[in-house]
DNA sequence: CTGTATCCATGGCGATACTG
DNA sequence: CAGTATCGCCATGGATACAG
């Protein structure tokens, strides 16, 4: 961690948040994941010894705290990282505002059928178990087929079939579901363009936008440009 | 600028944004700062080809727009960077809160009294000429004097003796005027302990704190412990 | 005043393999 | 599952000098 030679409160704060990855593990841990592959998988993309050394970064600086529950590491915020949450907030709705092109790179199956299972809203689902399956046809196939089970009130994600009938299957491209998913564009434009296709019994079919939703930040307003 | 293989609104934004100086070099921008020197009083310590760098890297992200001023190059923000300022304020207060620690190496006298020229309160102070002289006990005597000259609404900042004789001398040490500054402490509690002092007329003596002030993050409240 | 040009060292970090 | 260990590259950025 170097240092900006400043008093400055935001030089101070940006010593230890400007290093690569450390604001992405933050958000993950607000997002509540707890344990270190669930770390991992919010960033598939960070190796694992630097994923170590920023969570022993950020404990000593008094921003995650590390406890075990039987024998199991858990990572958690302190008061102090809770406390980076309008941080993170605050940089989540100037990204989707100004950021808003997307290259190839930034799309991940993976990474967005994830962020869909920690957010969707169990709750407006129906009480029977209930699947929803995802085709993506501009894929390579072993990424292509992904399964959301809802059930219980729990959610889960395969990849593969978990031997259940889909209730719905969605048809639609990578990059249209995620920009969705961000909110850059509607569930309804995207149906109504067939750039996604719903496919199932015709309540199921009308109640799915609201069964998934979408991300965060999809409700911030864009700059009418 | 490396990337993340993110869609997030928050690892798009940390893409720009997690360099190192960058959000620095908006901050001043955000403070007003508009020509490159400025710029490079508030960052001294970031070489003139890296703020070089950044700028283009902040104009080409639509963050900074650069025109010509009787051709002299001007700085300012866009839109999307004046809408930076919530992201700046946000880990302003969380710095200030949760890193109160300061390194002997984050004191700079010449980046304390740039903060205090630009930050000070003028129409509070009396509409004669007034100068404040500061000394410094505890660094060396190259920087240790120091003069805050306000007349007309302005002021002006000198590390060379103005030649006017001072309407009030403060003495104190750097850390101790840094805390003060940054809200750490209270100018009442810096008095009262003797760390700094100030001399002169009764009625500038009492007036000071207020002529001064303190920074912009410094009225963010403190955690209980 | 507003930058460029050049050089160089460092260490950050990506990749991979491996261990308790 | 939860990390260490090791390696090596190359880009970052610090320093300095210089130019329009």
């Amino acid at each position: 961690m170097s240092t900006y030679g400043q008093f400055c409160p935001v030089a101070k704060a940006m010593e230890l948040l400007d290093e690569r990855w450390t604001l992405l593990v933050v958000r993950e841990l607000l997002a509540g994941s707890t344990h270190f592959n669930e770390l991992r998988r919010g960033n598939p993309r960070m190796s694992p010894a630097l994923l170590a050394k920023r969570l022993r970064t950020l404990e000593r600086a008094g921003v995650v705290r590390r406890h075990d529950d039987a024998g199991r590491p858990v990572y958690g915020l302190t008061a102090a990282g809770e406390e980076l949450r309008p941080v993170v907030e605050a940089l989540g709705a100037w990204g989707v505002r100004w950021i808003g092109e997307l290259g190839e790179d930034d799309l991940d199956p993976h990474l967005l059928f994830w962020d869909v299972r920690r957010t969707v809203p169990v709750e407006t689902w129906p009480r029977e178990p209930t699947v929803v399956e995802f085709r993506l046809d501009d894929v390579e196939r072993a990424v292509a087929r992904w399964w959301l089970l809802v059930r219980g009130g729990e959610a889960d994600l395969c990849d593969v079939d978990p031997g259940l009938e889909p209730t719905v299957v969605v048809r639609s491209g990578l990059r249209v579901l995620t920009r969705v998913w961000r909110g850059d564009t509607s569930w309804e434009h995207a149906l109504r363009s067939g750039a996604v296709v719903i496919e199932g019994p015709a309540t199921a079919r009308r109640s799915l936008p609201r069964w998934i939703g979408q991300g965060d930040f999809a409700r911030v307003p864009r700059p009418a440009a």
